[in-house]
DNA sequence: AGACTTTTAAATGTCAGACAAATAAAAATT
DNA sequence: AATTTTTATTTGTCTGACATTTAAAAGTCT
């Protein structure tokens, strides 16, 4: 683990990733304490404001984490599941609200991966993730509910349609593009027409994930990608000549 | 854009998280300048280390930049799909070595990601993109060639694959699974035969996406993740009772 | 001896002030 | 007018100090 002393002028970010090569090669393993602080400073011949820094940039990234007190100190962070969830849709929203992604793009690519995860979610889904999928169901009947609320509750009947497949892997994949559509997906403003359209939809994947007919759950799913296009759309010639 | 001074002992991830959340909210748009580091800390209240802290976090997950000298400062940074990418590889690598996903699981995301952008990639791939597969294909049958460089080949091969779709956001999606497979693809001794196989695998999905045949790129993916898993299961089989 | 309390030491969290280095704008010079 | 020099601003780094937390060690009482 070391760095050149020379060279640029960013100390912290050279032992940032020298402390990152180490985790990923496995020299550090999960759990495994670093050298304190003041330790650390003395190896990398640099101050511990320097060393502080860039353990700072390894806590962002959830690679370690830092506890108080006697025996305390840096350690390595076993990144769950959950951290890579979040870390996962903080990166795809930020991605698609700067980089002017398209509705359309987003919306393809995430009913691709979605329709990926059908057949298994076909056969593997639980009765208990049926039942999330019901129960957001009947949520988004209840009338009063605001755009903001049905699109969240939109989000977690995907979700349960995803975790349905039974793969950790995946769910963390999707993760990023399902809620990352959320703030694309709040620019509609639903109808209650529409909405009542997008029930019948979803109650249709529903059914079919319940009587495990993955060709009906996938053929659903083209449909209510279409809907979903074609209401972004009328959105989008509403806005550029309004009534 | 405030923090709570007294709560926890963690301003600096109170900033940051604060600073974020005035990003992800549109509050600070993209290449605008964040006040000075002792600005901040007069905002803020606290001291200008504690600051700095706060934004080595944020330059970790390449949400701003920094540039000295006179009009310098932080600035926000546009994510760029090249910087999502790595943060992905990075994350999604972390994740399956340090949570002992076994290669069924990751694998059969993999393929399940790869196969939901076989029909688009059928329709729109590039004769640039074809040839990138012809020359990872021509790599691969070179003799003396390393499982290391083999594998890299094969990662190569499939990125093309995907980027067929023409469509960033899969790319982006599809990049982490892909690629995070590569060290437990790398676990895999592969025979002169076995190479030979996944070759022809290879050919036969290169010329299905020539003739723009979707269903053949689809059930030889289908093929070929079964015979990567059935390589798999041997080399495991083989561990267990060595010869 | 054993259970409880107090002390101590080690570690991170925070602060203050200083200097170095880079850089762009302003000022001075040719 | 063009070029060079100066200057001011800002990040990068260092030193040293104190606060806070926490576990272990030491001490105290029953």
């Amino acid at each position: 683990m070391k760095i050149d002393p020379q060279k640029p002028a960013d100390l912290s970010a050279q032992i940032a990733q020298a402390i990152r090569d180490a985790i990923v090669s496995g020299e550090l393993i999960v759990d495994e304490r670093l050298p304190s602080e003041t330790e650390l400073s003395d190896q990398f011949q640099v101050s511990r404001p320097t060393v502080r820094e860039a353990l700072k940039r390894l806590a962002a990234q959830s690679l370690i984490r830092t506890q108080r007190g006697a025996s305390g100190g840096a350690f390595v962070n076993r990144l769950s599941f959950q951290d890579a969830y979040s870390q996962q849709i903080t990166t795809s929203t930020l991605l698609l609200s700067m980089n002017a992604v398209t509705f359309d793009t987003a919306c393809e690519a995430r009913y691709a991966l979605e329709r990926a995860c059908a057949p298994m979610s076909a056969e593997r889904r639980t009765a208990d993730q049926l039942a999330t999928m019901r129960a957001e169901i009947f949520r988004q009947s209840q009338p009063g509910l605001t755009d903001e609320a049905f699109c969240a509750s939109d989000v977690a009947f995907h979700r349960a349609l995803v975790d349905g497949a039974g793969n950790p892997v995946l769910s963390y994949q999707l993760a990023g593009a399902v809620e990352a559509m959320q703030p694309l997906m709040n620019m509609i403003t639903f109808t209650a027409r529409s909405r009542e359209e997008i029930i019948l939809f979803h109650e249709k994947i529903a059914d079919a994930l319940e009587a495990r007919d993955a060709e009906t759950v996938d053929s659903t799913l083209v449909d209510l990608e279409s809907y979903t296009r074609l209401l972004a759309h009328d959105v989008a010639e509403r806005r550029r000549k309004p009534a």
